[in-house]
DNA sequence: CTGTTAGCGCATTCAT
DNA sequence: ATGAATGCGCTAACAG
């Protein structure tokens, strides 16, 4: 009922292996032959057996994203990028097809014969229902969850995948950390490339091919600086679930800053955690204004609206707000609006990544810009092999602060801060 | 060097195939057997061969879920939904096994020790390593491209994947249509099961399980009426690329309502094409006008920014803007601000499919609610089977038309209209 | 309930 | 340059 490589061999007079090297482009044929094959492929409609396949050679063309929420233009971003390095044949190869006219002509294979520079493995494209070199890139949406995370990655090794690429920050948690870097390892060792995307590499990264981490608390840093520039001090935080990578580390570049201007609960400059008790003088509000002005929650627009409710009950006073990220920032706007204060008059607003919509933002959003196209795109090349890892297999990607109309100097008739 | 499952035979002193049977949870096993075959699993931390599985099988466990653009949250959304379904062992039991006497009671689903809700054939979990009866549902990214939609599906095909999601519209081209059309009457052959979600049933349409297709042309409708109830005539169209169905359905439903009150190109209440040329009398703007206030992009910011710009050149008088969808809204209203216009003073803006951040708008945009979590979520569970298609595998999603902030009635200085 | 026996469809040695 | 074997690791009858 289903063709088979054999079926084709029949038809094209040919053995089956000479079928399987034409089809797989890595072994000189005779171009007689080879389209000989060729038109029996198409005649027939075949179809190659991916898992047969996959079996014989002990590899698949199966690549993985793992993304935290799908539904987050921040992973969708990364992962389309990735995704499009990925689907390209990319170096080397040609993209098949260039031939029979693409517009609406293109009935099916008839028009073939030309098949331009078909060089080495690359060949045969979607259009006529053969598919050829390409890697089959998909996506996996864990939901954040560690376990997810866990059960994708044995689903991926199991399939023997090319390459898994990890995306968005990490679980803190140790002995998840220990799970996924166990796992990752054994991936690895079966010639699985693994890529790590916007998260920090993992203790004993010899698993992995590349890390690329985004220079959240840089960036964090910068972003809170020029609020305390503009002449701000009570500056609350929405932060994300306090046992990810990435809420850690945007909370710390945030406090450094705070820290290094005086406010904040520990040591001017410092970033060590220590002393959680404030010392009831020194010219800082303490520690205890540090926790009271932060509240964590989840990385959506509804966990803002909420977090900032309730920053906006502990301290009226408060005339800026940093959000764990943009989505989390329109949540908190809308909260404070909804209080009858006005953005950024009576209160600045500002997030991080700087989606696509937060320059549409009414005021736009005073945000850093994470470049995750590109980050995607490099994961994306690094798992395929098409570009070399950076020294060490670890590169930083810089954060760029984007000041724009949501933040604001405070009100001159806020309550004078204390110092 | 890598474990199989003789591996794991010998270590539990069964044969291969008992193995098996334990692994798939689908057969009767001793109990004590299969302690010690899960036992041996463990210690040697074996993984599925899933090539070998699917290949001996014929069938596999990749579940994929074609979109249109995976950064944009419409998709995301929808596919998060599905995937979620897919991702849970979920009820409805598992297709293949109803009848090897399981009817009440699994197998031996007698009290192991360890793991709580180990029940029947889902089992193992990924914690340890090990990963069951899961599916790997995985988004696959089209970009929009025809071309890339066919290969995603060869891919697929190629893979054996147990079950296929189409999200959104497609393409009208006939050609690609019949293509794609081919193409999933083969899948389904192979015993893919197909579920067209958010996109019209197709033609001959026996091949797809189920066929979920929003009501566009209804809520766009109802949304210009709503429009024209406040008094508005002179209206804009920001619509997506012509060949798609659902810019068609949406524009097709606001040209219904536009010609039901007079005014646009074609008879009052007609829903026919024809009447291209203006009759030059009748009440009527005539046809011209219907195009001029038309401009078609992309479905992004960025498009509906630039098509928004047009029409205000086009035509300044215009009182409100009606677009594609929630992003193009968010580009027109861009646009009309830079233009020094308030919204919705000057001009009203509306959108389309209720997108998270619509809400938070300034103001909030006036839109079409698309259950977007709930259809993915529908057509996730028809993939699985566990849930029975609807009557003639077609069904309509409603659309609901929410009021907010960004329409209002146009100014009453604002140039009268003609009628 | 469990072991035995055959392939699943293809990629590869080897030969030629 | 091509054909003929061999086996990848697993599941599915079929016995027992």
């Amino acid at each position: 009922m289903t063709v088979t490589l054999a079926d084709v061999a029949a038809r094209a007079r040919v053995s089956a292996a000479t079928v399987s090297r034409v089809l797989n482009g890595n072994y000189p044929v005779a171009e007689a032959t080879r389209e000989r094959v060729l038109r029996a492929v198409d005649e027939l409609d075949y179809v190659l057996n991916g898992p047969a396949s996959s079996l014989a050679a002990a590899t698949s063309d199966l690549v993985g994203i793992l993304v935290d929420d799908i539904a987050d233009p921040f992973f969708g971003i990364t992962a389309g990028a990735a995704q499009t390095e990925i689907g390209e044949p990319g170096a080397g190869g040609d993209a098949g097809w260039a031939g029979a006219g693409s517009g609406s002509g293109r009935t099916g294979p008839s028009g073939r014969a030309t098949s331009s520079g078909r060089t080495g493995a690359s060949g045969r494209t979607g259009a006529s229902g053969r598919a050829g070199g390409e890697k089959l890139s998909v996506v996996c949406n864990t939901g954040g969850s560690p376990e997810r995370e866990l059960t994708y990655l044995t689903l991926l090794q199991r399939q023997r995948a090319a390459a898994v690429i990890l995306t968005g920050g990490a679980v803190e948690d140790p002995v998840h950390q220990a799970a996924i870097s166990a796992k990752l390892t054994k991936l690895a060792d079966a010639g699985t490339r693994v890529v790590l995307c916007g998260r920090p590499p993992l203790a004993g990264g010899e698993a992995v091919v590349a890390a690329l981490a985004f220079d959240n608390r840089g960036g964090a840093r910068r972003l809170t600086e020029h609020l305390l520039a503009l002449g701000h001090t009570r500056i609350g935080y929405v932060a994300g679930p306090a046992e990810r990578t990435t809420t850690r580390h945007r909370l710390e570049g945030h406090r450094d800053a705070m820290r290094a201007a005086g406010l904040g609960g520990g040591p001017g400059g410092g970033l060590g955690g220590g002393e959680r008790d404030g010392d009831g003088l020194g010219g800082t509000r303490g520690a205890c204004d540090e926790e009271r002005l932060t509240v964590h929650g989840l990385y959506d627009r509804r966990s803002g609206y909420a977090a900032t409710l309730e920053l906006l009950r502990r301290e009226p006073e408060v005339t800026a707000i940093v959000a764990a990220n943009d989505t989390v920032a329109l949540g908190a706007c809308a909260a404070i609006r909804e209080r009858g204060l006005r953005i950024p008059e009576d209160v600045s607003v500002a997030g991080f990544d700087d989606l696509p919509f937060s320059v549409d933002a009414v005021p736009a959003l005073t945000t850093v810009r994470l470049p995750l196209y590109e980050a995607g795109a490099r994961a994306g090349r690094l798992a395929m092999g098409k570009e070399t890892p950076p020294p060490g297999g670890i590169a930083t990607i810089g954060a760029e602060l984007m000041v724009r109309g949501s933040t604001a100097p405070p009100r001159v008739d806020a309550a004078t801060p204390e110092r």
